[in-house]
DNA sequence: TTTATATATTAAATATATTGATATTTGATA
DNA sequence: TATCAAATATCAATATATTTAATATATAAA
């Protein structure tokens, strides 16, 4: 019996995973339509919506690489095209020499607040089967997967 | 009041989406260090499993897109690589010359399998602060987003 | 001071994504 | 039958992103 609990246990797991997967697919697919419209991929959109969430809308490189579990040498490109177009700048922390600085520009920002409306316009409608109260379950419940903490580094 | 409840709602949208979209960064970075060691990327990976979970092992590439999200332009170059790896083989549809088949090789499905284990591994360690009914629970709730079917066509 | 660690960049190779154009086949219809 | 529209897949060009390894610099620790 434990075999076959164990092996169904697993295969939920599986399950809850691969569910996860296809639906950020799917999120990240409508919305992509969206961003790209301003100029931006996802992984744009997501860096300027972490300094966009961060104090005085800036944060270092490896915090950013951090957050969005994406290695350091992926965010320096990407970062440097979003400086080419204007959403954000570099500038070296005073405190620290080896830190770089992300900083949202106005036009980062103002981007961030064009998109908004016509993002959860779609959001909406994607959600629109969720009562409140499921809504905040999921959320709980995810945010105990993050919590968990394995890393790359148990590995 | 209408405003403050349609603007909380849309947060929790947004929440939801976030969450959702970071725990499934977090999956893929993580199995993707085990994929790797087997010479495959994760939308290779979901290629295999697609088909091994199709008739015979085999789908159209255009299904393949479909069930994936993932325009066909796309999917003719994944498989490309899949096959010159030997994980799949192209063969035309003998019913319709416009398709294409794609069709899991042993190789493919002993490559599957050998990752089961590790990868199973890694899931449970990353679901260990779920119960069983959390799990249950999420997996409802993540359906009903995808079944509603909100599609790009609708832009 | 020496050493180790943290931080970021670069380079090179590969993979993936996007868009638009093209070719072929099929199905429908006039 | 001839023609047209839709479905399917490929290709080409370009832009982005990812991975790995190597490097440079600065800070912290011994």
């Amino acid at each position: 019996m434990t075999e076959r609990t164990y092996q169904s246990d697993l295969n939920t797991d599986e399950k809850v995973m691969m569910a996860i997967i296809r639906a950020a697919e799917y999120f990240k697919r409508i919305h992509s339509s969206v961003f790209r419209n301003y100029g931006l991929s996802f992984p744009q959109y997501n860096i300027l919506r972490v300094l966009d969430a961060s104090k005085n809308g800036q944060n270092k490189i490896s915090d950013v690489s951090r957050i969005m579990l994406v290695p350091g040498a992926n965010i320096t490109g990407l970062a440097k095209r979003l400086e080419k177009d204007g959403f954000i700048i570099k500038k070296s922390d005073p405190d620290d020499d080896r830190v770089t600085l992300l900083d949202i520009t106005p036009k980062g920002k103002k981007t961030l607040q064009n998109i908004e409306k016509e993002k959860d316009k779609w959001l909406e409608l994607m959600l629109k089967n969720l009562s409140k109260n499921e809504k905040v379950e999921l959320l709980g419940i995810v945010k105990q997967i993050l919590k968990n903490g394995i890393s790359l580094k148990s590995l």
